[in-house]
DNA sequence: GAAAATTTGCAACATTATAACATATGCAAA
DNA sequence: TTTGCATATGTTATAATGTTGCAAATTTTC
């Protein structure tokens, strides 16, 4: 349907990944923050599927790596990619997923899929609308804004129609 | 403004606990479920207040109480109100808050104060309208939606302004 | 090249949550 | 009324997630 349906469907992930390693670099530039190693790879493990990943499973493939480290290299490189918008924080899985809309200005609602993990983020102007109007009418002042909704995607809806 | 803005402004909150309370002896009568002696003591717990309390606060002072119970006393409580709405867990803050919407069919919409930690749960149909169109334009069947803002309250702004 | 700022390494620890299994309690049918 | 079943609780241990504080190294700036 859309083209941010792409997690959703085969594709050719590893322009994925390469696309969101050259954002990053252009965006560290423009931002005059360092994308360093160890930054660089943690995002590019984050960005190993569109499925959040839990900072004890990068820490474990930092391992694997012969890096040897402990969980604040990991949280420090999760948090500095947070801070540049480059991954997102995924509240009701405790884990992390790679922002599609890097460098946009931009206020994410995750659909995340409980079948197969597969998370897609969206824009959706006309819920951050409504949101902004809801708090407004209790002159509350946001900001920040968690939206992750949890169900079946449609591949995964039509798995279970299959069985 | 709103009669849900409440937690925001000074009450009577003895009267929300006893309402919240009572609702639950009549909800959990009508659902066949036993509203156990710990079970009604840690919904009490959460009541105390409007800001989200940590399952391990809950276990602190049931230890006060006396009651010599463990973490799983408590998550199974937790567990258990939640299932029958009268508590929601903040994924965001890891913590839970009493339902002022106990029996409603809703959706909560939180607005949470990162100065004062008070929640206020709102009913928003444009924001639920909202974002069940989103996931539809992308065929997916939403099953749980998590919407939590954080920001400032009227009177954290207002303390805010006076510095 | 020296001083300052940033980043990383590392050890210990804090917080949040669950697993597994035993015991107890309430409730219903024989 | 007691037997049996489902539900609820107790208990111990452990897993999973996240943080603090300080020292060493690296990069940047002057």
């Amino acid at each position: 349907m859309s083209a941010n349906a792409l997690p959703y469907r085969p594709h050719n992930h590893d322009a994925c990944v390469s696309r969101a390693l050259a954002d990053a670099r252009a965006i560290c530039q423009q931002n005059n923050a360092r994308l360093t190693p160890t930054r660089e790879r943690v995002l590019e493990l984050i960005w190993q599927s569109h499925k959040p990943l839990g900072a004890y499973d990068v820490l474990a493939v930092l391992a694997e790596d012969g890096h040897n480290a402990a969980p604040p290299t990991v949280y420090r490189a999760l948090d500095f990619l947070q801070q540049h918008g480059l991954v997102h924080r995924i509240a009701s899985l405790n884990s992390f997923v790679g922002c599609t809309h890097a460098g946009e200005n931009h206020n994410g609602l995750f659909l995340i899929c409980r079948q197969c993990s597969n998370v897609l983020e969206l824009t959706a102007p006309a819920v951050a609308s409504a949101v902004s109007e809801a708090a407004s009418a209790e002159a509350f002042r946001p900001e920040d804004v968690t939206i992750e909704v949890a169900g079946l995607c449609p591949r995964c809806q039509a798995d279970a129609g299959n069985d």
